[in-house]
RNA sequence: GCCCGGGUGGCGAAAUUGGUAGACGCAACGGACUUAAAAUCCGUCGGCCAUUGCGGCCGUGCCGGUUCGAGUCCGGCCCCGGGCACCA
C-alpha cells in the first residue's frame, strides 16, 4: 500500500494536555485515520520535546529535579492522549532528553565541525548583573530580569554557531517546492531568509589607512550620505571613547537593555558623534562618524551609511542631531518629493549627484557599482537578513554539547556517545549546576568538558526523522527513514512558521548532505493550526512582577473580574495563545470525564477552521454532545431496520437521497482542502434528513455513509454503531464512501432573478432549460416586471444553473 | 518598529473562491410532553418598516474604487492576534 507518514508537532511535558493540543492532535488523527480509510499504509508517532526551560523553572519551584518532574509530566500526558483515542504507534514513541535519542544529535554535531559547518565566536546574550546568569528574551520583562527585577544589560561572550547561512539561497529556492504549504508560511519564510541584492563598499577614516565596509540596497542614493554611523561595540568607537569620557558613557548606556530584536527596533534611536570622520568613496567628501543604539555589532559589518533625505530612519537621526540631508533622489514625474516633513523612499532619477545625474533609481545601481568596482572600492553583493543559528545555551536542562575545551586553548570534538547528562541535580536558580560539578566538567590534564547545552530547536528539528528508525542502535537513521520520508502531512500550531520550520528544513538538508536521509525537504504538505486563545488575568506584585490567574478560577460580578477563591478583583489581559507562562490554559481533561473523548474530539473540530484561532469557550460542547446523542437514538431506533435491510440504493426516496449525496459531495470536497468544521455541519445535515426518514434501504445507506464520514472525527462511537448496525466488524477498513452522481440528478432547479443585481425573484425552470427559456421565465415573473417597468432591458446575464441578473437603469426623470 | 494573519447576527461560524449573505450549531424566546424539573421533540430567531398576503429599505471593521453583480478584487485607514532569532 502507499504509504502516508502524518505527523503532529510534538508537545513540550508542561504538566497536562490543554485545549491547544487536544486541537493539534485531532487534527493529526482526523488525518491520519482518513488516510487509513482511503487504504493507505499510515504512520502516525508521537513523542515528546522534553528538553527546555520549564523544567528549570518548575525544578527550583517545586525542588525536584528536571528529569523526575519531565518524566511524571510525561507519563500524565501520555496518559490522556491514551483516553483521547489518538491512532498512534507507541512503540515508537521517543523523548529527545533520552541519551539513546539526543547522542546522535551530538554525533551530527561533531560531523558538521569537521565540516567546519559548525564554529565558535562571540554574541551577546541578555544578562542578569544581580542574578549573575544568562536569561532568555522571556525572562526579560520591561527591561528587567523575571526574578531579581534588576536592569537587563548586554554581555558578549563564546557560543557556538552553525552555518545555516551556507544554506539560505537553497532554503529559499526550495520554498518553491513547498506548493501544499500554506501561502502565508512560505511568505514569512522567504522574508525571514530576506535575500537582497546591493552593493558593498569600503570608506576611507581621515587620518587613518583603516576602512569602514558597509553593505546597501540603495547604492543609487549613495550621493546623499551625510554621515556614518557604527555599533557602540565597534572597535572604532571603543578607541574614540579613550579620549573622550562622554562617549564613553555613551557606549556604557548602550551597553543597559536587552537583544530582543523586537526591543531594540522599538527603543528611542540614540547616537554620538565619534569626533571622526570617514571619506565618501566617491566623493572623498569628510561626513562624520556616530555610534548609534541601533546598529548591531553582530549584523554584517556593525557599521552603515546613512541617507537622511531617502531612508525614514536615518531622516529621523538627522533630525535629532541636526544633520544636513542631501536630497539625491526626485521624482520622475514632477510629482511631491519633498524632504522638509519625512524621507522621500521612493524611487526616481538621480540629482546633486555628479555624473550620475539624471540616471534612474535602476540605472544608477549599476553605475555606480560599476564606479566603486572600476576603482576598487566595492562590488555588486547578495545579502541575506539571516544570520548563522546559534546553538549554545547557558542552562541545564538540555543536551550537552559534545566539545573538550583543552588547557591550551584549543576546542576538540567528543569522540564518545552519549555525552551523558547528570539527572540527579539540584537547581537554585543561580547558574547551570554543571558548572559547578567538576565530576561533570574536569578530565584531567586541565582539560574541560564545555558546560553549555544544545539550543532545544536543534532536538525538535529532526525527531521527525528518528521516528522512523528509533530502536536503531548503531546510527542515527537507517534506510526506513527513507521510506517513510518526507513526512506527507505535517500539523502544528503557526506560531513556528518560521522558526522550528526553518530549523528543522536546514537540519534535514545537513542530514541529507551527511547521506543520512535522500530527501531535499522534510515536510511535504503543512497544516498550520490556528492558536487556542483565552483570557488572561493578573494582579501585580508590589515589586512589579505579575501573577497570573487561570481563567476557570475567575468568574464575572457587576462588570469586574473577581478570583473565586479570595472574591477580590484581578485585571484583564486580553485575549492571549494559551500558554503556561500566562496561566490561561484550559483542563480538558474535566470535558474528557464528563463528555467523553468522542464529544471533545468533535467539539474542538466543529467549532473552528482548522487554521484560524479558536478562542475557548464551554458553551457548544454541550450542543456537540447532543448531536453524537441524536445520531445514537438514530441508529438504535431504526437498528432492526437497517440490520435487515438489503443494500440496493433506496430507488423510492428521490429528494431525501439527493440530498444525503450532494451533503457527501460537500463532505468530500471539505475533507479534501481539511475544513473539518464544515465536514461535521455536513454530518448533522445528514442526520436531520435522516431522522425525517422512514425507508429502510435510505437509512441503511445514509448511516453508512454518515458512520464513515465521522469515524476519524467521533471513532469510538462509529466504531460500535458500524457493528451494532450490523454493517461489518471494523469500520476503518470499510472503505471511503462515495457519491452516486445518479443520485443527485434533478428535473427542475431553482433560479434566483436579479434586477439590476438585487435579487427579485426565484423561479422554477427544468434542469436542462437553456439561456432563452430562463430568461423568458426570469421576465415573466410578476415581482421582476414591477421593478423593470418601462426600463429598457440593457443586457440579461445568465448564469447557468445559479442566477439571472436582468439590467435595465431606471432613467432618472 | 519590521514581517504574517484576522475582523460577517447576542455567540462559534458558512458562503465549493466574483453570483441568493448568515448553512450547521450555541444561547435566547414560544409551544408539546411531565404533578414538576431535567432530558427530548416542534417552532421563532440580523436590524428597521409593512403584515391579511405579496413584500420593501439597510446590513459582512471604516472610507473610496473596479464590476451587470463585491464578504470575496484594488487603494487608503482603524482595531485585534501571531512571530521577531535564548518560551516552546
Amino acid at each position: 500500500r502507499e504509504k502516508f507518514y502524518c505527523l503532529s508537532m510534538f508537545p513540550y511535558p508542561s504538566g497536562k494536555l490543554h485545549m491547544g493540543h487536544v486541537r493539534n492532535y485531532t487534527i493529526g488523527d482526523v488525518i491520519a485515520r482518513h488516510q487509513r480509510m482511503l487504504g493507505k499504509n499510515v504512520l502516525q508517532p508521537m513523542g515528546w520535546d522534553a528538553f527546555g526551560l520549564p523544567a528549570e523553572n518548575a525544578a527550583i519551584k517545586n525542588r525536584t529535579a528536571p528529569a523526575r518532574w519531565t518524566y511524571a509530566n510525561i507519563d500524565e500526558m501520555r496518559g490522556q492522549l491514551r483516553q483521547l483515542g489518538f491512532g498512534y504507534d507507541w512503540k515508537r514513541e521517543l523523548a529527545t532528553c533520552d541519551p539513546d535519542y539526543y547522542q546522535w544529535e551530538q554525533w551530527l554535531f561533531t560531523r558538521l565541525m569537521e565540516k567546519g559547518l559548525a564554529y565558535k565566536k562571540k554574541a551577546t546574550v541578555n544578562w542578569d548583573p544581580v542574578d549573575q546568569t544568562v536569561l532568555a528574551n522571556e525572562q526579560v520583562v520591561d527591561g528587567k530580569g523575571w526574578r531579581s527585577g534588576a536592569p537587563v544589560e548586554k554581555r558578549d561572550i563564546e557560543q557556538w554557531f552553525i552555518r545555516i547561512t551556507d544554506y539560505a539561497q537553497e532554503l529559499l529556492d526550495d520554498i518553491e517546492k513547498l506548493d501544499a504549504w500554506p501561502e502565508q508560511v512560505r511568505t514569512m519564510q522567504r522574508n525571514w531568509i530576506g535575500r537582497s541584492e546591493g552593493v558593498e563598499m569600503a570608506f576611507g577614516i581621515e587620518g587613518s589607512d583603516e576602512t569602514l565596509e558597509i553593505y546597501t540596497t540603495r547604492p543609487d542614493t549613495l550621493m546623499g550620505v551625510t554621515y556614518v554611523a557604527v555599533a557602540a561595540e565597534h572597535p572604532l568607537a571603543a578607541r574614540a571613547a579613550k579620549s573622550n569620557p562622554e562617549l564613553e558613557a555613551f557606549i556604557v548606556e548602550c551597553q543597559q537593555g536587552g537583544v530582543s530584536e523586537a526591543e531594540l527596533e522599538t527603543m528611542d534611536k540614540k547616537g554620538m558623534s565619534l569626533g571622526l570622520n570617514a571619506l565618501h568613496p566617491v566623493t572623498g567628501e569628510s561626513v562624520p562618524v556616530y555610534a548609534a543604539n541601533f546598529v548591531l555589532m553582530s549584523y554584517g559589518s556593525g557599521a552603515v551609511m546613512a541617507v537622511p533625505a531617502h531612508d525614514q530612519r536615518d531622516w529621523e537621526f538627522a533630525e535629532k542631531y541636526g544633520i544636513p540631508k542631501k536630497q539625491v533622489i526626485f521624482s520622475a514625474d514632477d510629482s511631491e518629493c519633498g524632504i522638509d516633513e519625512a524621507a522621500y523612499v521612493e524611487k526616481g532619477v538621480l540629482g546633486n549627484s555628479g555624473e550620475f545625474d539624471g540616471l534612474r533609481s535602476e540605472e544608477a545601481f549599476d553605475a555606480i557599482a560599476a564606479w566603486l568596482e572600476r576603482h576598487g572600492k566595492g562590488r555588486k553583493s547578495v545579502n541575506f537578513r539571516l544570520r548563522d543559528w546559534g546553538v549554545s545555551r547557558q542552562r541545564y536542562w538540555g543536551c550537552p554539547i559534545p566539545v573538550i575545551n583543552r588547557v591550551d586553548g584549543t576546542t576538540v570534538p567528543v569522540t564518545e556517545f552519549p555525552v551523558r547528562l547528570p539527572e540527579d541535580v539540584i537547581v537554585d536558580g543561580s547558574g547551570s549546576p554543571l558548572k559547578k560539578m567538576p565530576e561533570f566538567y574536569e578530565l584531567g590534564d586541565g582539560d574541560q568538558r564545555e558546560t553549555d547545552t544544545f539550543d532545544t530547536f536543534f532536538e525538535s528539528s529532526w525527531y521527525y526523522a528518528r521516528y522512523c528508525s528509533n530502536d536503531c542502535e548503531t546510527a542515527m537513521l537507517d534506510e526506513r527513514a527513507n521510506y517513510w520520508l518526507p513526512v506527507d502531512q505535517y500539523v502544528g500550531g503557526i506560531e513556528h512558521a518560521v522558526l522550528h520550520l526553518l530549523y528543522a528544513r536546514f537540519f534535514n538538508k545537513l542530514m541529507r548532505d551527511e547521506g543520512l536521509v535522500t530527501c531535499d525537504e522534510p515536510f511535504s504538505r503543512l497544516l498550520t493550526q490556528g492558536m487556542v486563545v483565552a483570557e488572561t488575568f493578573y494582579r501585580e506584585n508590589p515589586d512589579g512582577s505579575k501573577e497570573w490567574f487561570n481563567p476557570a478560577d475567575v468568574e464575572e460580578r457587576e462588570g469586574q473580574h473577581i478570583l473565586k477563591t479570595d472574591g477580590h478583583p484581578v485585571i484583564a489581559g486580553g485575549v492571549e495563545k494559551m500558554s503556561k507562562s500566562k496561566n490561561n490554559g484550559v483542563d480538558p481533561q474535566l470535558l474528557i470525564d464528563r463528555y467523553g473523548a468522542d464529544t471533545v474530539r468533535l467539539y474542538t473540530m466543529f467549532t473552528a477552521p482548522p487554521d484560524q484561532s479558536l478562542e475557548w469557550s464551554d458553551e457548544g460542547v454541550e450542543g456537540a454532545h447532543r448531536f453524537l446523542k441524536r445520531l445514537w437514538a438514530l441508529a438504535h431506533n431504526h437498528a432492526e431496520a437497517i440490520r435487515s435491510a438489503g443494500n440496493s440504493p433506496a430507488e423510492a426516496s428521490g429528494e431525501a437521497r439527493r440530498e444525503i449525496h450532494a451533503t457527501l459531495k460537500k463532505a468530500l470536497f471539505d475533507y479534501e482542502r481539511q475544513q473539518f468544521n464544515t465536514v461535521v455541519s455536513a454530518c448533522m445535515t445528514m442526520v436531520n434528513v435522516l431522522n425525517k426518514q422512514e425507508d429502510a434501504a435510505l437509512l441503511r445507506e445514509g448511516m453508512a455513509i454518515v458512520l464513515r464520514l465521522l469515524s476519524p472525527i467521533a471513532p469510538h462511537v462509529t466504531h460500535y454503531l458500524w457493528q451494532e448496525l450490523g454493517y461489518g466488524d471494523d469500520i476503518l477498513a470499510a472503505g471511503w464512501p462515495q457519491v452516486d452522481e445518479d443520485a443527485l440528478r434533478q428535473e427542475s432547479i431553482e433560479l434566483v432573478v436579479q434586477v439590476n443585481g438585487k435579487v427579485r425573484a426565484k423561479v422554477q425552470v427544468p434542469a436542462d432549460a437553456d439561456k432563452t427559456m430562463v430568461e423568458q421565465a426570469a421576465r415573466d415573473n410578476e415581482n421582476v416586471q414591477k421593478f423593470v417597468g418601462d426600463a429598457t432591458i440593457r443586457k440579461v446575464i445568465v448564469v447557468p444553473g445559479k442566477l439571472v441578473n436582468i439590467v435595465a437603469p431606471q432613467s432618472k426623470k
